[in-house]
DNA sequence: AGCGCAGGTTACAACGTTGAACCGCGGGCC
DNA sequence: GGCCCGCGGTTCAACGTTGTAACCTGCGCT
């Protein structure tokens, strides 16, 4: 309950209700425009509740509806541009259907998404976004029963859960073949992850494989780099080392934008030209790839739809809680690969 | 209410009861740890929470007490790396005090600036972190009693209300007075407001001219380059004119880093060498200026402890909210000048 | 033996809201 | 003229929790 400075608590329904001179349930039926109001009568609460500065109070709402109208987003961390700007979207979104969000981190630590699932601090949310990185199958199955659920990232689980994910394979395959097709022939890989067979990079590995394979290249395992956490650090590091240790190659996919802004920082400290020497693409279309030099060439995983469809999808989930008649979805929508100077798009270097 | 895919709904403290067998008030005197119980009922009682697998419902607890464990976040928009930073932080530290935080966003425009201060939506909030860019003395007059508030940035009303802020004018003199210690003696401002004489490009405007003044330099009107809005693509068009135009100069200050990475890009679009040609520093210590190259000097304006301080207040504000009895507090914590190699640290480039 | 007292537990009320059931009243229909 | 019905509004109960006060039991004290 809110109290203002002087110590008066906030109006309710009561109070309007005595200044209306109606009953107090009267005044909840003029705002949730029940029929069976008269114009008049209708017209008198209305000024009442402006005249006493009235303000429903939520949780009492909340506690009879059984629905608070905020849902939660659990990401592993803002400061990663990607989640960010997916937080950016889903934020905007909801609020276009009157919801509201509660944003979590979970630093991408299994330990963390599982609390959050089950979080009681989240059980005033009507349901739960959730972007993963460390939950397996096993971690998800016993809780996805719980509230409504929609997983960002490619399906862990085939039970009753909602995934919305990118075409990883797909857009991988298509960077890849964007570089094959200016002629480049030895393309680095940043960010393949050892001993796994699903997940983000082992799609995205499957994708550099498969254009590879359509262009008639063999993989070369020592183009493909191992990167546990995608950042820019690791990025620069990773790609250091490479060319550290005179790897021959003309190309770099790195698995997301930030590992390919550390690279690209690699690549010039060490006075290679970029595209002409090596030509670079990243994955995300993270906004810090535009206003780089050159601006990074990157795929566009299709976020503004993730996020619309992310939050409908909870949206449906909720609204069809009493029932439960709904199956499992997945749904990955359309990429699109964003060329830029870092793979040759109108290099637009004048004086140099 | 959470209703199970069964059609069971969640139990309650009822439920627990009944299997304990004992009244429900008992239950809950167990959960909110009271004296009066018997350690054998504490144990029978918690059994029966595990068993039901009970959890408490926030939305009636918060009704109950009139307080719901969660603050809001009102932002203009994640994608400004800056902004997710600060909301990263703020959630972290929320979290280390059994906060959650609810982010909304502005989009800087006063209109949803005023309405996130009044929305009720937000009712369910204990308290509001707002981080404004539009709005204006008399516009948090009015509201500022409402409800616990305080304010990121620099302080536009003296009335009751906390803000948590940044030495802007110290920082920018540093950074400012950085350059001129470095020999530059033709410093560019980047982002100036024109006809502002409070605020924030303000204040770092007057920090610009501390700064010459201190080294007995005269102010360039030529060299102040007014831009309303801080991104990196009008940074970029901005830097472009100047360029363009012939201006002399050998040193940019920009009024944050988004402002200088777009500069940054339209120096090195031109073949000017940062920072042998021109020396460049940013404001804000955003992540991506860490791994461009150069990589970009900034002030790093205790993004932190502005966050620490602002929950720490904010929750102040909401203990204090009975009593009333605290003044308003204008906080500023220290900066730091983050010397990178946009101004010449060890400018790493090997075979370059 | 009776009384008080404290420890342990319980009943009751309240937080502010909404859905369901109910009531009085006037008008239309038979 | 009596009955039914719909309109406009009301009363009642409930959502699940916690603070207050009352309650009961057994024990120690006088």
């Amino acid at each position: 309950m809110a109290i203002t400075p002087e110590g008066r608590s906030a109006p309710t329904l009561r109070d309007v209700a005595e200044v209306a001179g109606v009953s107090f349930k009267t005044v909840s039926n003029v705002l949730n425009d029940h029929p069976q109001v008269r114009e008049a009568t209708r017209v008198k609460v209305l000024a009442a509740v402006e005249q006493v500065g009235y303000r429903p109070n939520l949780a009492a709402r909340n506690l009879r509806l059984g629905r608070s109208g905020v849902i939660g987003l659990a990401v592993p961390e803002l400061s990663q541009a990607f989640f960010a700007q997916l937080a950016d979207e889903v934020i905007r979104i909801a609020a276009e259907q009157d919801l509201v969000v509660l944003v979590e981190q979970t630093g991408g630590e299994r330990e963390r998404e599982l609390e959050a699932l089950r979080n009681p601090r989240l059980s005033l949310t009507d349901g739960l976004l959730l972007a993963p990185l460390g939950l397996t199958h096993e971690d998800l199955a016993p809780d996805a029963a719980g509230r409504p659920l929609v997983v960002l990232g490619e399906p862990l689980f085939p039970g009753p859960v909602d995934h919305v994910t990118m075409q990883h394979e797909a857009a991988a395959r298509a960077a890849t073949a964007h570089l094959l097709a200016l002629g480049r022939r030895r393309v680095v890989l940043l960010g393949a992850h050892a001993a796994e067979d699903t997940g983000v990079a082992a799609l995205r590995y499957a994708g550099y494989r498969a254009a590879l394979a359509d262009a008639g290249l063999p993989v070369d395992d020592g183009l493909v780099v191992p990167i546990e956490t995608w950042d820019r650090q690791r990025g620069a590091e990773a790609m250091g080392r490479v060319l550290d240790a005179g790897v021959r190659m003309d190309a770099v996919f790195a698995m997301n934008d930030d590992l390919a802004l550390g690279a690209l920082r690699s690549l010039q400290e060490r006075g290679l030209a970029v595209p002409r020497d090596v030509a670079l693409v990243g994955f995300d279309d993270v906004a810090d790839g535009r206003y780089t030099f050159p601006s990074l060439t990157t795929v566009e995983p299709g976020r503004h739809d993730i996020a619309r469809i992310a939050v409908t999808m909870l949206r449906e989930r909720i609204d069809d809680r009493p029932r439960g008649d709904l199956g499992p979805r997945v749904v990955a929508p359309d990429f699109r690969l964003v060329v830029r100077e870092s793979t040759g798009a109108e290099v637009r270097a004048r004086r140099a």
